[in-house]
DNA sequence: AGCACGCCGACT
DNA sequence: GTCGGCGTGCTC
């Protein structure tokens, strides 16, 4: 036995370099394991729940270690190897072990503390000279155990309550101290089953009788034993369980009386018991169908696996409506009846009711969800179920459901690669879901399948290089023809005075010709609003946003005007405030505008609108889909949101009234995003049956991309993209990182950034770009500016190591303390 | 991040 | 004179 003190190293959710260590108290050195949850006090008061990353016997030598206060689990939470995938994020992205583990564990499975107040054990009663606001609390303390100090805050004046709070601590009237929330409630649901007496069946008859002047309850108990044999069995964690009865669905479903029961229970005829119940499972019908898959698809199918011996990622390139989900099914099905778990991961947006189903389909109760709309107890659900002797074999996610805890990972397909909703971009870690399920599936030696129509020039790219496989799918499904696309030049539409509005005279005759053919037409206008703006006729003035540098967009709907970046929404001026004058207008047109024209356009068709603004309730976004689906709809106007892999089998007609904004965006990714957007969208028309038609609204109908898409040459767009990403050294052919600097002062994002980039200086095979100023130069009251890095050649990691040293360093600097620098790599 | 400590302006 | 503003330092 070794008397040596044990010591463990601490995962705390916090944007804290490195882990901390704490003392284990002796009663539970055999229990501490890492990846199990303890909770720890760091600060003078505070309470995290934090994970253990190590144990060891070393002392920490400059300070005294704190003991941890408790350990949370009797089996660890988080796997070994998802630390290990922490730390390749923290590494990757540059950010702290704690970021990473803040993405990683649903917020269920951390606690929270608040401070609590209680009135002191020792107080006797005494009122002696009490401020009113301290008789307030006094008499609020006496009325319920505790008070946090937000309800706190309520009593009294909000700047007030620290004061407040420790003048009664002084005065042995109060005591303040810490509770952890246990965030995470079981869902339990209340059963009953046949007391264990009555198996036999001679004794059963005896209840009968004893029952017969009771007809309520004997009426109860033939309820329950009708609804034991034919109703669902219950799901568990721990699997099914006969013959009980959930309390819900003899009471309320079948309309007995709670007495009644409650008198089975009493006279011993009814076991009750609670039931920790899954919220997870559905149980409603699962029909396994069987996949038959066409010759394309069966060929590439075969392609895949045959690459998958040799290589660990392929990207499969099919065109819209190809069939891609056919193929993941197939290979889903391949991977978990050789004992492997599948990853499917989709866009949040892409994650609808529809592919949820298709999957449970085949997979029934093998398939769990996640994603961030669930409820957070849901997705600790998941979790749990993960670690237990029986997890989902095939788990449908969002960007998040990377962090799941796998056992056997095999495969993971991630489905419309090249969304950048695959990136995450406010809090850090700002990673990339593609490029972390690559370093997952290394790690699990499981295989990435990569899934676009029109993929990210990165990943096509790694496909041409032979880095990953490539297949391609080019037939559409059921023999669809891709659509044709026109293009409505709008010079010439404007010189012949034929606009009216936003149209074009040829959208409209094509939206007239599409709607009498009973056919849906989809608008995508990537602006949501009313308006891009409003200006002052008189002297140009512009309205903007008081915290952002940017003009404030007209919402018709809520007749204001709204900052896209910060949310603020202002009054409309009547008057111009800077001429007086009154007229103003407003200019461009948002996705409120589009939908209101059309309405006026054509007065017997039903129109829509889908974007962020309409989609803000739980539901709304489904429902808006299903109304289009059943035709309730007939022309939705919307933004991105359109274009995301939708499946609508009525639309006739796409349009695209603005190409140009899409083009004339200064990014160096603006061309492959276009190309990507109106590609999307465009597949969007024509199923079964009848070519689709597409029509774009454009001042420059020669531009290459427009060209591109009309001729749906995806690979035109890439070798002609290629070509000018080598030349300006973009990716993939160099490395970026961006370092945006934050600061409310001007000044001070200029120092803080000029310093910066002369303490980058000694890194080595980098350019660096700027400081500059972004488009937005002020966001949130807040200035910013960017230094970007480019990188080539080897030794990128030790690079960017170093580059983080650096940023914390300048950061660590007084005059720079209060400066937010934030590094994003691979930026999109 | 969150919190305490500590040093300067507008008020009972 | 005090309250409370937020700059600065520190957390195992």
């Amino acid at each position: 036995m070794s008397s040596l003190a044990l010591f463990v190293e601490v995962i705390l959710p916090l944007p804290l370099a490195g882990t901390f260590t704490y003392r284990v108290p002796r009663n539970i050195e055999d229990e501490v394991a890492i990846g199990k949850r303890v909770v720890v006090q760091f600060g003078r008061k505070k309470l995290y729940t934090g994970i253990i990353a190590d144990r060891h016997d070393k002392p920490p030598t400059s300070y005294q270690a704190k003991y941890l206060e408790e350990l949370l689990d009797d089996e660890p939470v988080v796997f070994g190897h998802q630390l290990a995938f922490w730390n390749w994020i923290r590494e990757y992205y540059l950010c702290h072990l704690g970021d990473a583990m803040q993405a990683a564990l649903p917020s269920g499975l951390k606690l929270s503390s608040e401070s609590r107040l209680a009135i002191h054990p020792d107080y006797t009663g005494e009122m002696e000279e009490l401020e009113e606001e301290e008789l307030d609390i006094l008499e609020a303390l006496q009325n319920n155990t505790f008070l946090t100090l937000d309800e706190i805050g309520k009593l009294v004046r909000k700047t007030h309550v620290h004061a407040i709070i420790r003048s009664l601590v002084e005065k042995q009237i109060v005591v303040q101290y810490e509770e952890l929330q246990q965030k995470f409630k079981p869902k339990t649901e209340i059963i009953y089953r046949l007391a264990d007496w009555l198996e036999d069946k001679s004794k059963m008859a005896e209840v009968f009788d004893a029952l017969s002047r009771a007809p309520k309850q004997l009426e109860a108990l033939m309820q329950f034993i009708q609804s034991s044999k034919t109703g669902k069995d219950i799901y568990t964690e721990h699997g099914r369980s006969k013959g009980v009865v959930k309390r819900q669905v003899l009471i309320s479903d079948n309309g007995i009386s709670a007495a009644a029961v409650d008198q089975l229970v009493k006279k011993e005829i009814l076991v009750k018991s609670e039931l920790e119940v899954s919220r997870l499972i559905d149980t409603d019908a699962w029909a396994t169908e069987d996949i038959v898959l066409t010759l394309e698809q069966q060929k590439v199918f075969d392609e895949l696996n045959e690459l998958f011996t040799t290589k660990g990622a392929a990207l499969l390139h099919g065109v819209t409506s190809s069939g891609k989900t056919e193929i993941y099914i197939q290979l889903i099905q391949e991977h978990t009846s050789q004992g492997g778990q599948v990853l499917y991961m989709l866009p949040e947006i892409a994650l609808t009711a529809h592919i949820i189903q298709r999957l449970q389909k085949h997979f029934g109760d093998k398939v769990g969800i996640y994603h961030s709309k669930m409820s957070d107890n849901e997705r600790v659900e998941v979790w749990k179920k993960q670690l237990s002797q029986e997890p989902y074999d095939v788990v449908l996610g969002a960007r998040s459901s990377l962090f799941l805890p796998f056992k056997k990972l095999g495969l993971i397909i991630l489905d419309e690669e090249h969304e950048h909703t695959f990136k995450q971009h406010d809090p850090a870690p700002r990673y990339h879901a593609r490029d972390a399920a690559a370093y997952l599936c290394k790690q699990h030696e499981a295989k990435l399948l990569l899934g676009s129509a029109t993929p990210s020039i990165e990943a096509y790219f790694n496909g041409k290089k032979g880095r990953i496989g490539l297949v391609h799918l080019t037939e559409r499904y059921g023999g669809v023809q891709l659509p044709h696309i026109e293009i409505s030049d709008l010079r010439l539409e404007r010189k012949a005075e034929s606009m009216k509005g936003p149209f074009s005279s040829q959208l409209l005759q094509r939206i007239n010709e599409t709607l009498q053919r009973r056919q849906q037409v989809i608008i995508f206008q990537n602006r949501r609003g009313y308006s891009s703006f409003v200006q002052c006729n008189g002297c140009g003035w512009v309205p903007d946003c008081v915290s952002c540098d940017i003009s404030l967009t007209y919402h018709k709907y809520s007749n204001d005007l709204r900052c896209h970046y910060c949310g603020h929404a202002d009054k409309v001026p009547h008057v111009c405030p800077n001429c007086q004058s009154t007229y103003l207008k407003t200019k461009g047109f948002g996705t409120e505008q589009v939908e209101e024209e059309l309405a006026l356009h054509f007065p017997s068709a039903v129109v829509a609108r889908m974007d962020m603004d309409t989609t803000r309730g739980k539901h709304a976004y489904t429902r808006i889909i299903s109304d289009f689906e059943e035709k309730r709809i007939d022309i939705l106007v919307g933004t991105q949101m359109v274009t995301k892999g939708l499946d609508f089998d009525h639309v006739g007609l796409v349009g695209i009234l603005n190409a140009d904004a899409l083009l004339n965006y200064p990014d160096f990714r603006s061309f492959e995003r276009a190309y990507q957007l109106m590609a999307q969208v465009s597949g969007r028309a024509g199923r079964k049956g009848r070519r689709g038609l597409v029509v774009i609204q454009t001042s420059e109908p020669t531009h290459f991309i427009v060209e591109q898409v009309v001729r749906n040459d995806y690979q035109g767009m890439y070798e002609s993209e290629l070509v000018q990403r080598k030349q300006f050294r973009y990716p993939p052919f160099i490395r970026m990182i961006t370092i945006t600097i934050k600061h409310r002062d001007r000044e001070k994002v200029d120092a803080a950034a000029d310093a910066l980039a002369k303490a980058l200086d000694p890194i080595p095979d980098k350019l660096l770009l700027g400081p500059e100023y972004p488009l937005v130069q002020r966001i949130r009251n807040k200035y910013n500016k960017q230094i970007i890095l480019k990188m080539g050649g080897a030794n990128i990691k030790e690079r960017k190591a170093q580059i983080f040293k650096i940023i914390q360093e300048v950061n660590a600097d007084k005059d720079f303390r209060s400066v937010y620098f934030q590094p994003d790599v691979d930026p999109i």
